[in-house]
DNA sequence: TTTTAATATCGTAATATTGCGATATTAAAA
DNA sequence: TTTTAATATCGCAATATTACGATATTAAAA
């Protein structure tokens, strides 16, 4: 027990379902919304600005960086990260296609 | 450690990582597509159909309904699950005004 | 009234996540 | 070449999540 059975569902309920996991975490979140702001920055920025450990920051890029949606470009001895676009915007339609289905209610509700 | 350092964030930033958290899981996105596919269900539909056991689909259903994204109503000895539209709406407006913003990149990347 | 059916809750085992100190790696600066 | 700065990775402790059997609760059916 205490495993996710990714083998009962659909591909695409599991791929949702991950990215949103992601996501779904108030660090996570606020990196990708000071990336957005800044338009880049690099890990320091994020660990004065946030005030976790360095190793936390950079274990959450790490996490954003698997999904795609940002990506980190070696500058000197500083890695800048920014918003990869074109996932982005892949990530838009995918949640589209799902919140703003219209969505009807029985009788009983 | 382990535990998430919420008062280190925007109220926001808190507030839309736990909904997007509560949808990071295949088998809560699976749940509301077969909400919303047949208008409504019972926690036995979703045992039969996702092959999870019945303690496990009513708690996934307790999350939903702990967001206010879903909402039962007794209906004899079952329970009639449904979207609430208006909270599904609000989700909405809150996702689209974080996901749809426009993303703008530096030149290092 | 007894049985049955549907759901909720409790307790627990297995696993996953979070956060961080310590350490490795790499490239610029001195 | 040595030092310094920025980042990544490892290992671990604390906590959270997932799934489920067992049991409680409640309302219809027999």
């Amino acid at each position: 027990m205490g495993v996710t059975k990714t083998e009962i569902y659909k591909d695409e309920q599991n791929k949702l379902a991950s990215l949103l996991k992601v996501l779904g975490h108030p660090a996570r979140i606020a990196i990708l919304q000071y990336i957005i702001n800044q338009k880049a920055c690099i890990c320091n920025d994020l660990v004065e600005e946030l005030g976790l450990a360095q190793a936390t920051i950079s274990q959450h890029l790490k996490e954003l960086k698997n999904i795609g949606i940002i990506q980190g470009s070696i500058e000197g001895k500083s890695v800048c990260y920014c918003i990869e676009e074109k996932v982005w915007k892949q990530f838009q339609e995918e949640f589209n296609f799902f919140f703003n289905q219209d969505v009807k209610v029985d009788e009983c509700c």
